[in-house]
DNA sequence: CGACGGCTTGAGGTAAGTCAATCCACGTGG
DNA sequence: CCACGTGGATTGACTTACCTCAAGCCGTCG
């Protein structure tokens, strides 16, 4: 996968050759490991750079005053973990590498001095945070108006659409090196519930679990089992610059 | 209650008498009415111009599939609606007035124009868009892992100070055109839960609800019931500019 | 080998849901 | 002035999806 920022926001624009290779000078610069469970910022923290996840799958939670914890979002590459420490003097939450992960570290100096730079890119970062914003509310509707089931499938479903966003050659499957706790901290749910529910799922053929990954064996199902609208997610491409390359963006994603 | 829009951002900042002159240009160019359950934007709709609430309650839902309705948020004076018509196609999900509001509508041209002629508002702008981003996550700390009681304790908590912070002359209630119906569409609980809940928390002296007003008896003690913590608003002001006028902002919120 | 983390299973409990009736304030039209 | 309809709040009786507790299983790792 080259770099999964700029095939995220090339479902929305089409980059010149020189925003192009700026954005990959950022994504590239200064590279960082993460080891599963470990965190990549934390709550109340404040970092000089922003991290942009190359690969792995990662995930924003809050943990609370009884020691709960609610998962708010998976981080899957090509998403910023903590666009926000450009505005606010800390983080309100944690962002935790799940299994294996790149990160990119950017140094905020250098995205204003980007966008300053080359005007084009200011669109295509917000619509991905405008993005991400839209995934919140989706999961406010699962956590609020549906059952086990559906939240699971709903989750499920999307993190495949978005790997698929950013890499063009994945199939119906993914990693997925998230405990039945994590997928029930993510899920509001407890790990008894998520494990019968999970079970149900594969009975039914619509999900495969294994060896830490996620074979998606029935997509049509799944995307009924969740009640899944693409619509949130806003891939139908708002530029239509006749000069632009018409090639990046990936096809056939729902 | 003046500009509520420079209200909430000068929580953050402080601005310059151009500056807010400019703002204050804008909120007052096109005063809208919407009388209650009245539509602001729909799902699927497009608009040139984003729409601020000045005065009155709104929120955000979305219609599901099966006829059911999910609050995502509600919006105070202040808030912006859908600052996405800058970027996206169209509205993923709806606003309605819930009870009668006064709204400005800006035409997005405008903002574009402001925002190159003074760029020191682009950083409150910004920043008002994270906060909203945090009040989402908090809702679904809220819907993952808490009870009724403390959904519900929690919701009339931070509307009780999003009012606060932007009318410093509002006490310990507010408007609450809320029917228990919406508010179990906030809550994702049912009508019936809502009121026992409701219920509890009055002989509880915590709150009393009356004329479709909220008046908060025991603010310590609902702050408690809800688990509030405000870090994920942001209050502390992030310049320290010694040039600044200091009096804006607005203390003793939480 | 034992310890551990993650998954699975069973039995019983509870917060919240469902269904259905009643009450009350109101607005409206005869 | 009253009968009536309506939307919202309230209540009771019953059901259920999901939770709690507790045990057992399995692969991995030191």
């Amino acid at each position: 996968m080259a770099n999964p920022w700029t095939a995220k926001m090339e479902q929305f624009t089409t980059f010149s050759e020189e925003d192009r290779r700026r954005l990959d000078d950022l994504a590239s610069l200064r590279r960082q490991h993460y080891e599963p469970r470990q965190d990549i910022i934390r709550e109340g923290e404040h970092s000089p750079e922003c991290h942009l996840v190359l690969s792995g799958l990662a995930c924003r939670y809050k943990l609370l005053p009884d020691g709960g914890r609610q998962i708010m979002a998976f981080l899957v590459p090509g998403d910023l973990c903590d666009a926000e420490i450009f505005i606010l003097k800390e983080m309100d939450h944690s962002i935790c590498a799940l299994g294996p992960c790149e990160v990119a570290a950017i140094p905020g100096e250098d995205v204003r001095k980007l966008l300053l730079d080359r005007p084009g890119i200011a669109l295509p970062l917000w619509w991905g945070t405008l993005q991400d914003e839209a995934v919140l509310r989706a999961r406010i509707v699962d956590l609020g108006r549906r059952d086990a089931r559906q939240r699971i499938a709903h989750i499920l479903y999307e993190v495949l659409v978005r790997h698929r966003m950013v890499d063009a050659t994945a199939d119906d499957s993914f990693d997925w090196p998230v405990t039945q706790t994590d997928l029930a901290d993510a899920t509001g749910l407890t790990t008894v519930h998520v494990n019968r529910t999970l079970q149900r799922l594969r009975e039914e053929g619509l999900i495969a679990v294994e060896d830490w990954r996620v074979t998606v064996l029935d997509r049509a199902g799944l995307r009924d089992a969740a009640e899944f609208s693409p619509n949130y997610l806003h891939l139908d491409r708002a530029t239509k610059d006749p000069r632009s390359v018409p090639g990046k963006r990936v096809e056939g994603l729902i």
